[in-house]
RNA sequence: GCCCCCGUAGCUCAGUGGAUAGAGCAUCGGCCUUCUAAUCCGACGGUCGCAGGUUCGAAUCCUGCCGGGGGCACCA
């Protein structure tokens, strides 16, 4: 009995396209075909929207007719004589301008539920992108106040993102880089000392009351704080803003925690400021050096700079100001190179819309430091996020804080919703959809789903169903030919939404799945009704039921968000 | 001025060059003595911003224009 996945039917038309193409080079001794090189990409099957187009459908024909001089229903016909013989395929078909459509045998197709349930939570993972070894950096708010809702979209996108690599078989190292160095931690500590000390606010102080609450927890924790300031500000100011710092940092971990987002290593910028043990240069010193010897880097106006503009940034850049202060930028630079030196090959950025100016230069950094622009570096930009009907902080500032969107939506809405839509798609929250326990709201309906199915399981087992037999041909209900071929799916959806680093695709999968269960409990019973007596075909639609909610669990999971056996 | 993103149903948005462009919401109408009706079924709804081009085939790729948002620091 054939066990077909869209997988291997693609790999089945590939073997026999390559056969046709290398007839016909045999038989034209070389000639146009000389050249012609099939592969599994070219004959992807998908699923056709319209189930009178067979379960499985490939346009590979109409893609080769040109380059192999046949007309596409010619070739398409050769193909489909051939396709016939796939073990697991019932019927293939010619349709439209060249289409293929391949119809399963139903005893094949519902081999996927018992595949399904085999291997558990390892369904979808494969192993698209193994050997990748990729930096994932996010969020990377400065610890000089609370998670805002800036940063919410970036850290569910960025979270998601992560576990989707990985789950592609991708070696991923989630990272957080703390602007821990320069003026804003200077200015953070003095409206924090102010407030400990119960001074009037500096003239740029941060705004927002959690000021005051940091002035007050570092009072307590500091009690001789005032002497001190009398005797040396500077060292007062020091230690204030140190502790202000830690306390603040904790705060943003919790938080991200509470949103089930989980970075891997948190980068401190002050280690690129720091010389070494034995007064070695610090890194961004070393860094500069570095990419000197490249030849990348000159002096002028008293000013050490960077020559971007090899690389395509449209102006070059400077490491130092006159002041002889090193910028932003050359941590940026010294950064990245500590991360090649941490051997990850592909770097991710994930940075809000306001950042694009960063690309070009990033991107020069990369190609200065010798890396591939291409491929050792990607900078994903995500447009905003609008937020109707929430109210603002005010202990914050009149922002939004992460920490209030939690206690009002949930993490689970709030993940899926920001995972839900691509990164440079505008989107918008809306709290009264998110707070809805029905078909609105997208992750009630997905969550709906998975409890549904642990409740079938749960009224099987008391009615003494059990999985002893498991009958494929027998799952030929129309919808369950539909749900067999959702989960069929899966494991393509996850490697591609990591091919292209598009969770959102996760998301909508999973809507589509759910719609299939839904649908199918709906129409096929497991529990035989009133005095019917068991049979194989209600064990076998157990295992059925209990593969779509393994899937519904292994998407959830790589969105973060729960999956409640009962809501 | 230059650069990036967006423009698809009344609303919010999917759509990796393929078949009659989809989903949810909204509106209207159906199905509950049966495994949870938080589900399901049906109807209504389109100049895919506009105009050219490439292609056997374009919402998708290219060019120009229109409209909306963002960015163009020896700031962090």
């Amino acid at each position: 009995m054939g066990r077909v996945t869209p997988q291997e039917l693609s790999l089945a038309l590939a073997r026999i396209l390559t056969d046709i193409v290398e007839e016909r080079r045999s038989r034209t001794e070389g000639g146009a075909t000389g050249e012609l090189v099939v592969t599994v990409q070219d004959t992807q099957v998908e699923r056709p929207k319209n189930r009178d187009h067979g379960d499985w459908s490939s346009n590979a024909a109409m893609k080769f007719a040109k380059r192999l001089g046949v007309p596409p229903r010619e070739l398409a016909e050769q193909i489909i004589s051939r396709a016939a013989e796939i073990d697991g395929v019932a019927r293939a078909e010619i349709a439209g301008p060249g289409f293929i459509n391949l119809t399963l045998d139903v005893a094949s197709a519902g081999e996927t539920a018992r595949r399904v349930v085999e291997q558990g939570a390892a369904y979808g993972r494969g192993d698209a992108l193994a050997g990748q070894v990729i930096n994932m950096e996010f969020v990377s708010a400065n610890p000089t106040g609370p998670l805002h809702m800036g940063h919410t979209r970036w850290a569910a996108l960025g979270d998601s993102t992560a576990r989707v690599l990985r789950a592609a078989g991708a070696e991923v190292t989630s990272e957080y880089y703390i602007n821990d160095a320069g003026a804003q931690m200077n200015k953070f500590g003095r409206s924090v000392l102010a407030a400990a000390l119960h001074e009037p606010a500096p003239e740029d102080a941060y705004p927002g009351e959690y000021i005051q609450q940091l002035g007050s927890r570092v009072r307590e924790q500091l009690p001789n704080l005032a002497e001190l300031a009398d005797q040396d500000r500077d060292a007062a100011l020091d230690q204030a803003q140190e502790l202000a710092y830690q306390l603040q940092l904790a705060e943003i971990k919790d938080s991200l925690e509470r949103f089930n987002v989980h970075f891997d290593v948190f980068f401190s910028e002050r280690t690129l400021h720091a010389p070494g043990e034995h007064g070695e240069p610090s890194p961004i010193e070393a860094a500069i050096d570095r990419l000197r010897e490249q030849g990348h880097v000159f002096t002028e106006d008293d000013a050490i700079w960077v020559r971007t503009t090899d690389f395509g940034d449209d102006k070059d850049r400077v490491f130092t100001r006159g002041n002889g202060v090193y910028t932003y930028f050359a941590a940026d630079a010294a950064y990245y190179l500590s991360k090649m030196d941490r051997g990850f090959g592909e770097k991710i950025y994930l940075l809000g819309a306001d950042h694009h100016g960063y690309i070009g230069r990033l991107t020069a950094i990369a190609g200065a430091a010798g890396d591939n622009i291409e491929t050792d570096i990607t900078v994903l930009i995500g447009q905003l996020v609008n937020l109707n009907g929430a109210r603002l902080s005010k202990r914050a500032g009149n922002i939004i804080e992460l920490d209030d969107l939690l206690e009002w939506l949930g993490a689970d809405a709030l993940r899926y919703w920001l995972a839900r839509y691509p990164a440079d798609s505008p989107l918008a929250l809306d709290g009264e959809q998110l707070r809805s326990r029905t078909n609105d709201n997208p992750v009630f309906y997905v969550q709906y789903a998975h409890a549904r199915t642990c409740a079938v399981d749960r009224n099987a087992a008391t009615a003494g169903i059990d999985r002893s037999t498991f009958a494929p041909g027998l799952l030929e209900h129309p919808t369950e030919t539909d749900l067999l071929g959702k989960l069929q799916q899966y494991p393509g959806i996850v490697a591609g939404a990591a091919e292209l680093r598009e969770p959102h695709r996760v998301t909508r999968y999973l809507e589509e799945l759910a719609a299939s269960f839904h649908r199918w409990y709906d129409n096929c019973r497991v529990i035989p009704l009133g005095e019917e007596p068991v049979g194989d075909l209600h064990r076998t639609r157990l295992w059925l039921n209990d593969a779509a909610g393994q899937v519904l669990r292994n998407g959830l999971d790589l969105i973060g968000v729960t999956a409640p056996e009962r809501l």
